[in-house]
DNA sequence: ATTACTACTAAACGAGTAC
DNA sequence: TGTACTCGTTTAGTAGTAA
């Protein structure tokens, strides 16, 4: 939906919604439409041709001009545009950063706290799937990806609470959903353990990455992470 | 600004915007925003070319990828874009109609009316020109131009008050601001005289229109009505 | 007046590739 | 890996014109 060449078409609404036709079935000829556009007439009437076929307008063919109303699909389109530009422009945070860094083994902590039921029960409720029982651990090796991490940090997150047993304290841990390598959905977690500095993150999702994704120590992964709104 | 081939530009800006470029800079490969896009890795190369050319962002090219940054000026083009869809989507009113009709001669009491001090006065307060004392008539012939014009009648106007004098009462006035043939600015009235029916428009405007557009009864004009916000 | 077809021109696109 | 050039291909745009 509305695709790479219709944004033309897109355009061309918001022009026709200029002109009132989103409320009212308005006469326009394609000379006039052409225009507010800036394009020719045989231009003009091109578009209006394809928005009809594509529905999106109601078109009646008059000797005097076209009666033009546009359709409840046209409107829904240009208020889709505006809900993502309201959206953009209101939102505090990105809706979605990138972030890039190598595959390292690390000491297999990752298993022993994502293992803890405390946590588990909380990651199936909170992120929505249930985590393979080890992380993926990933080294950030640019500033940009390091500073994008740190970033990242003061964004809201999904909260999964710390916990204590009898011999000792589980903190709290800050998720992330994200997107692995553009595949697989999962998340990134911060400070599940504090040795690890700001050039690290680690990542969890339903399956075992690195052999889901093939992967082996110093391949290069992208996560693409979604903040909250 | 923002003419006919932008599009693309505006679109791929708030793209750009998506990945978080209009708050921070962002590392966006070309060959990933192509696939956001749906367009080639050339393609995409070269809008951000272009719309660096253009001052709406800021690019620094780095062995991994692009540092995009919105600047000012194009986060103003989104804002604009935002604006106006917001204004179209929540506005009760188009904001603008367009209506057609035949010059022809009435009984010459528009210029008794307008020249009326009273209401001469409202004229230049509250449309911005003083009208020569005179109006154009325009007979609507089409349905559609008849319904348009019904349905004006609806729409806030700019409220001339009515008042009397010695030997009788003056009715209150409904104008909309008006743009004549593309090329004057005037004003719709609307039952100035109530003798005339629902199939008649007067136009009032700083000139004497008949001579400044060489206009002749039987003539079609061209009226763009403003709605008011 | 209009709309919109056909035939042509101009522009945008993208495969290949250099860096 | 990246970006971005050239250049042949595809697509969009327009002039002329029929209906």
């Amino acid at each position: 939906m509305s695709e790479k060449h219709e944004w033309r078409h897109i355009f061309t609404l918001l022009k026709l919604a200029e002109m009132g036709a989103h409320r009212r079935t308005a006469k326009i000829s394609t000379e006039y439409l052409a225009g507010k556009l800036g394009a020719s007439q045989q231009t003009a009437s091109r578009y209006l041709i394809e928005l009809d076929n594509g529905g999106l307008i109601k078109r009646t063919i008059t000797p005097e001009g076209c009666l033009i109303k546009i359709t409840d699909v046209g409107v829904r389109e240009l208020k889709k545009l505006h809900s993502t530009l309201r959206f953009l422009i209101e939102a505090e945070y990105p809706p979605s950063i990138t972030l890039e860094g190598l595959v390292f083994t690390g000491l297999g902590e990752g298993s022993y706290y994502i293992a803890k039921e405390q946590y588990r029960k909380q990651f199936i409720e909170r992120l929505g799937f249930e985590p393979y029982p080890g992380t993926l651990n990933l080294k950030l090796t640019t500033d940009y990806d390091v500073k994008t991490r740190s970033e990242l940090e003061a964004y809201p997150a999904v909260e999964i609470e710390g916990f204590k047993n009898e011999t000792r304290t589980f903190g709290p841990v800050k998720c992330y959903p994200a997107t692995i390598e553009n595949k697989v959905k999962g998340a990134v977690i911060l400070a599940l353990r504090s040795h690890y500095d700001a050039s690290v993150i680690e990542i969890i999702a339903p399956f075992f990455l690195r052999k889901h994704l093939k992967l082996k120590d110093g391949h290069k992964v992208k996560v693409e992470v979604l903040t909250l709104p």
